[in-house]
DNA sequence: TGCAGATGATGAG
DNA sequence: TCATCCTCTGCAG
């Protein structure tokens, strides 16, 4: 269930751990077989995050892409690791360290053209080093798309999720369905700001805690998750910022979470997307989704 | 204990 | 826009 901070996280994490070990691989379920075959007896070199991509680089240019999707999950266990689950889709196992990833939306062995294709179509991540400020803006803040779906487009901004879109949105008093093509350019600057914060915070404690959010310190190791949150998942609640009501509405099949009063949702007339234009674009990246995909199986074959 | 919903992405129509 | 993939969590009973 991550966003970019968790990726970031486990990339941190495994690459200070699993780096330079090498490993035996399989897969209990059955579903990645070759791919397992492919990295087994390796040396793992170096983890990276992109976004909410994982990138696993063995010896011999070997490159394992993980995605974990809405339901993936990926567990490491420094001592003895217990046997995995039926659904786990790959083991990766060393004298000092297992890795088990269960339910990830992609989980495939990429060469490094593969990749280089895959990372040009990502946004700027806010959390990588080389990322620009500019560059983001240019990606961002385009077309009439409403700004809390441009934030979850991968190919504008990657790394951000619906609990960040949220809070961010919230903390930078932008009203969601701005077109995105309206942003300011200080209004950008400082949700680029609010975007980095929330997500280095996360990413170093584990877990997003929105700055206001109400009762944290009581709820960050608690069941109350939306408690760590100043509006996703609070509707009907009152704002901790104005005491109104938040409210939620589904944009594009998500729930979308905000606070009217002081995201000024009212004063922005809900936009017009060119219904003509999206669908082009749309095309054009399922294309390209497909070019990777074939290029992936050419590669597998051989 | 069982079920609905979800922090995503993709393909079909 | 909707269905689908697939697993886990939280809540109701």
């Amino acid at each position: 269930m991550p966003e970019g901070n968790i990726i970031h996280r486990v990339a941190r994490v495994h690459g200070r751990w699993l780096s330079g070990r090498r490993f035996t691989a399989d897969s209990p379920q059955g579903r990645f077989e070759d791919g397992a075959r492919g990295v087994s007896g390796r040396v793992l070199q170096a983890v990276e995050a992109h976004g909410k991509h994982l990138f696993y680089r063995f010896e011999g240019e070997v490159r394992l892409h993980v995605h974990l999707g809405l339901f993936g999950n990926i567990r490491h266990f420094r001592s003895e690791a217990p046997a995995p689950s039926p659904a786990c889709r790959l083991r990766l196992s060393s004298p000092h360290a297992t890795l088990h990833l269960s339910g990830p939306q992609a989980c495939e062995l990429l060469t490094a053209e593969d990749e280089a294709t895959l990372r040009a179509r990502l946004g700027e991540d806010p959390l990588r080093a080389e990322s620009s400020l500019e560059r983001a803006r240019e990606k961002l803040c385009r077309g009439r798309m409403p700004l809390a779906l441009a934030l979850l487009d991968q190919e504008r901004l990657s790394g951000v999720g619906n609990i960040l879109r949220a809070e961010a949105l919230f903390l930078a008093r932008l009203p969601p369905l701005l077109p995105a093509g309206a942003l300011s350019e200080a209004d950008f600057a400082r949700l680029w700001d609010v975007l980095q914060r929330l997500l280095s915070d996360a990413s170093r404690d584990g877990h997003i805690v929105t700055p206001g959010a109400p009762r944290v310190p009581e709820c960050v190791a608690g069941k109350k998750r939306a408690e760590r949150f100043c509006v996703y998942g609070r509707e009907g609640q009152p704002c901790p910022r104005c005491g109104a009501k938040v409210r939620r509405r589904e944009l594009a099949a998500r729930g979308l979470f905000f606070c009217a009063e002081c995201q000024g949702v009212d004063a922005v007339p809900r936009p017009r997307v060119a219904k003509k234009k999206a669908r082009a674009v749309q095309e054009k990246r399922r294309d390209a989704r497909r070019e990777v995909k074939k290029r992936t199986a050419r590669s597998t074959a051989r």
